[in-house]
DNA sequence: GTCTATATCCTGATAGAC
DNA sequence: GTCTATCAGGATATAGAC
């Protein structure tokens, strides 16, 4: 009867909890250097002092609210990876499936989220931090990279190196973008697109992905 | 003879314009909260109370400076289009041609820039500002956006109009990313890829595009 | 137009009582 | 573990002499 809050909405969840969602919500918004501690531990509902207690440093914390994120999102990617591999041990990799890998586990952690709060603090992961939060980001994702790099080039076997490094970086840029915001997209080209619905979302980057990967090498390029 | 610097290498310009290209450089490193008044004018070497006078705030600065770059390649792609557009002033529109002046002056503009310095704020663009410099930069790029939705339109007559807004998502995503970061390229998948050869660039980004968009339409999203 | 000096406020971080 | 109070420094913006 006396128990704080059984099972309401919000739960309260510990300090430390409710400083990761506060601070991820705002640094989405206002990026790192545009949220101060206070606007974290009042957002959050505890006091200044607790946010250095748990973490000894505004720039540790910071990691701390991307690698919460990322590093299932990175599992789930290596693990969908490795069903396709071992559906097929030998001969080029179905490509589908491998962009699906990459593509599928980062555009549901939309959902995971509890506002729209990381899907655009991931848009800044690559353009905000100055140094050492920067590499720490780089080495989060290093193995992941290294992997679906070997994978792509099992599942295009034709493609040049350079040209398949190439169109990964646009196929990042094309992830990266359509977690960051989908604003431009209402504000530019109206409301017919619906970006909440996940799975024609996976469903559409994997087509237009597909296709270009698999595009023929430019004639320019062609001799190598 | 007592000329003060006659024609040195970094041409001193005017105050306005020095604040300006290192606002641009600072704003693209570390941000618009993460650059103060106090950085820019040092590098600058001009007055701390300069950049009130010539511009009235921190925000209106950062307008200026976006609004120096974005003008003339907006400019740039609508003249391509332009010509695109009489040269075919009936029937679908060359695709490759439409997505080349969409993409060729905002790469071309990382040769403007002295250093890497605006493409990487132009990455920032899409994530950064909070409310007026976002709504600024919209304004900046609505009259293009609208020309180019229509000579997509005109250039893939078969798509329909909700697959072809996801696609140009998709589009935009990816030459933003290329514009605001290399880096990951490089730690990521080695210093294979030369990102300052424009033209191999340009090409590269043509080819992937068009595959793309021309992608035939999931099967899942046929029936419209 | 350019400078110095300063007003006012907010920042991250910590010391020490409870 | 949580709080109050505070430190030392940096932020934007402006007033006013030159």
């Amino acid at each position: 009867m006396t128990q704080p809050i059984p099972e309401s909405n919000p739960p309260p969840a510990d300090t430390k909890e409710r400083i990761l969602d506060a601070a991820e919500r705002l640094f989405a918004e206002h990026g790192f250097a545009g949220t101060s501690l206070r606007m974290i531990t009042s957002t959050a509902g505890v006091n200044l002092a607790a946010v250095n207690y748990h973490f000894q440093s505004k720039e540790i914390l910071m990691r701390a609210v991307y690698a919460r994120r990322i590093a299932p999102i990175n599992q789930r990617r290596l693990e969908m990876l490795g069903r396709c591999e071992a559906a097929t041990p030998e001969g080029p990799l179905p490509l589908d499936a491998v962009i699906r890998a990459f593509v599928e586990p980062m555009l549901r952690a939309r959902e995971d989220s509890p506002g729209a709060d990381f899907r655009r603090l991931l848009g800044r992961m690559y353009v905000e931090p100055g140094d050492s939060v920067r590499r720490f980001l780089i080495e989060q994702i290093r193995e992941t990279a290294h992997r679906f790099k070997l994978a792509f080039h099992r599942a295009l076997p034709g493609l040049p190196e350079v040209e398949l490094l190439w169109r990964l970086h646009f196929a990042v840029g094309m992830l990266m973008h359509t977690m960051a915001g989908t604003y431009h997209l209402e504000v530019l080209f109206g409301d017919q697109c619906d970006p909440s619905d996940t799975d024609a979302l996976v469903e559409r980057m994997v087509t237009f992905l597909a296709a270009g990967l698999r595009a023929p090498v430019s004639s320019l390029f062609a001799r190598r």
